[in-house]
RNA sequence: GGCCCCAUAGCUCAGUGGAUAGAGCAACAGCCUUCUAAGCUGUCGGCCGCAGGUUCGAGUCCUGCUGGGGUCGCCA
């Protein structure tokens, strides 16, 4: 049930809200109200509307247990005076009202909701908010995937959690810059590296193995090569612990890292060589996946500035020193433990890095508020990360925000990536592209636009369910994901709204080849049904719903919205003819009803990432 | 073990302190001569993990318990 909690104040220049601004004159209404009946200031709060359930009559109703205390009457007899009072205060919009027990159910009129339909039809960008000058600039961090192996369906939710929050807080008129952080550098680059020094005899990417999936190839033979080593040693007799310390192949990569932050030639070239393979590899899967950053942020660019900033603390006083050399953060004061900082030998850790990498673009963007998408295991290393930057005295450090989201899992558990059981995010795209394309050819609703288009419709849908399917969960919450039948095409999916979109823009097209509508003219309807009505107030919540899903960080509150859109407007289509309707004015109303859910579901379903066809 | 998160229909998920807790999938039964059937309608399916408490009112807030996950590295 959408929301109608927070009423916003209209300040400055901003477009009608249409929920919000009738929500808040009903609102004031009521107060006036009670203060004439009873002669009692009621606070805001006690005012609360929500959206009448489906099985009652009515659009909104108050809730009058809060105001007994006022009125000193029963429920009924409460809610009957402030109807009475409400529908002489607000003839406008009001048509009447009914109460249910302690339910005070009110009905919009016709023609309120007719002037609701008109407002949204003339706002292209309806319920979109253009950033002020001085609104806040909002960084979101998402993706910082290393740089060993190919992206997989972890960072899948990544990408399109951290994706969508962006557009979905630019929507609600922030400034948002994309961001991404890459882990560049470290032990497991260095075993890709070696494997391949090893085993590599030379090979390149090519068509068939994309930069990325080569270098993760050489990440798993290191390891092949660690366990039969350390096999080896344990037949020899050592402890089987000491011997995956003490294994030749993880010392020579442990000396290839010592190189590496050296500088040593050799190493540094190859160390560039193999990452740009993996650059190009993630940049095909962001591409395929629609997901793009204004900025990125290497490790191995952050790092050195991380460790400054920790030895300038130091000398500070504010982090200590031990004797073997380690640097260390006391967050036990805060509930935390103490969290190492420096290595003995003086090398940085993750925290380092994300101490430097924070500073550095809070000097580029004077960011005010930062969101780091990233999963809920990494939940310690925040809160430490914001404690650790308040303790060196960046008052900025309240704004940061981990947006911990849930780990995605498989049927048979978490995923594994030294195990193989992963799904890897380039199959994935494919497997559901193909799916998408064998359903399109099977139905042959596509046999007439040329091969580009037919392509660019099955990327589309097949994206639509994948994202769908992903961001319509709770972020917060572990989902799982079943390879075999996770992904539909057919219920509450991202196709499903696709093709409602689809079949909108067919009546259109229709409607214009016919002339049977011209959608410059607003046509002189007067009247509409109880379906039709509950379709407008559901585009009327479009602005509350985008703010809402800002507010909580949540995109699935935005794909629930589409849903719910789409199947009233489903059973809608169902059960009144538009074209079909001989009376102008009622199916220039319907055409224009329809023409504006088409819209909103662009928008709404365009802050997920997702694109709508003209035809599937 | 300490701390954090989760538990709602067979499965996957919604559900903001308000009315008789909702969808999809799966199963079954209907609806295309009519605007795209990737659709619509219906049937079946629930001690909202358990026990207390707060409240006019609890799936929702508090406490305890049970079960599951995460985390507590000189890893990232």
């Amino acid at each position: 049930m959408p929301i109608f909690g927070a009423q916003r104040p209209a300040t400055g220049r901003h477009k009608p809200t249409i929920m919000n601004d009738i929500l808040n004159h009903l609102t004031s209404k009521t107060l006036e109200a009670i203060q004439a009946l009873w002669g009692q200031e009621a606070e805001a709060a006690q005012v609360q509307f929500q959206k009448t359930r489906k099985e009652f009559e009515g659009h909104l109703t108050l809730v009058v247990f809060p105001l007994l205390k006022i009125s000193r009457a029963k429920p009924e007899q409460t809610a009957e005076l402030l109807g009475k009072a409400l529908l002489e205060r607000c003839a406008d919009s009001l048509s009447g009202f009914n109460v249910i027990k302690g339910f005070l159910n009110l009905s919009l009129s016709e023609a309120y909701f007719i002037q609701m339909l008109r407002t949204i039809a003339q706002q292209d960008d309806f319920g979109i908010r253009q950033p002020s000058q001085d609104a806040p600039t909002v960084l979101v961090e998402y993706a910082s995937p290393n740089t060993n192996k190919p992206l997989h369906l972890g960072h899948v939710r990544n990408i399109l959690l951290g994706n969508s929050l962006a557009r979905v807080l630019a929507a609600a008129g922030k400034h948002v810059k994309k961001v991404q952080v890459v882990n560049d550098r470290g032990i497991h680059i260095c075993k890709s590296m070696l494997a391949y020094q090893k085993f590599g005899q030379g090979i390149e990417p090519s068509a068939e193995l994309k930069g990325d999936h080569l270098v993760g190839r050489f990440y798993v033979r290191f390891d092949q090569e660690h366990r039969l080593q350390i096999q080896q040693l344990v037949e020899q007799g050592m402890d089987p612990k000491q011997a995956k310390d003490k294994a030749p192949i993880l010392l020579e990569a442990q000396e290839m890292l010592r190189q590496w932050e050296a500088g040593e030639p050799a190493v540094r070239a190859l160390w560039e060589r193999m990452n740009q393979w993996v650059y190009q590899g993630f940049d095909a899967t962001y591409a395929d996946y629609g997901v793009d950053f204004d900025k990125n942020y290497y490790e191995s660019q952050t790092y050195e500035l991380g460790k400054r900033l920790v030895l300038e603390a130091v000398g500070q006083g504010i982090l200590q020193q031990k004797d073997d050399g380690s640097v260390w953060a006391d967050l036990t004061a805060d509930g935390l433990d103490e969290k190492v900082l420096l290595r003995s030998d003086g090398t940085s850790v993750y925290m380092t890095q994300d101490i430097g990498t924070a500073l550095l673009r809070h000097d580029e963007f004077q960011f005010d508020h930062m969101v780091y998408v990233v999963g809920n295991e990494q939940e310690y290393h925040f809160k430490a990360l914001k404690l650790i930057l308040a303790k060196m005295g960046h008052a900025w450090a309240g704004e940061l925000t981990h947006l911990s989201y849930g780990m995605v899992e498989l049927p048979e558990g978490k995923m594994k990536s030294r195990e193989g059981k992963v799904v890897d995010a380039d199959d994935l795209f494919q497997e559901m592209l193909q799916t998408a394309r064998q359903t399109a050819l099977e139905l042959g609703k596509l046999d007439e636009l040329s091969p580009e288009e037919q392509l660019r419709t099955h990327r589309m849908i097949a994206l639509g369910a994948v994202k769908y399917f992903i961001l319509k969960v709770n972020p917060k919450k572990t989902m799982l994901f079943n390879p075999a039948e996770s992904i539909d095409f057919n219920g509450n999916t991202g196709p499903f709204i696709q093709y409602t979109h689809a079949r909108v823009s067919s009546l259109l097209r229709k409607a214009a080849e016919r002339q049977l509508w011209n959608p410059e003219q607003l046509a002189a309807f007067e009247t509409l049904s109880a379906k039709e009505a509950e379709l407008v107030q559901l585009l009327a919540e479009l602005p509350a719903q985008i703010q809402q899903a800002a507010d909580e960080f949540s995109p699935a509150l935005l794909a629930n919205y589409c849903y719910e859109l789409t199947k009233t407007y489903n059973q809608f289509y169902n059960d009144f003819p538009i074209l079909r309707e001989e009376n102008p004015e009622s199916r220039a109303l319907r055409l224009l009803l329809s023409a504006n859910v088409a819209k909103v579901l662009r928008l709404a379903m365009g802050l997920l990432g997702i694109e709508l066809p003209e035809r599937m």
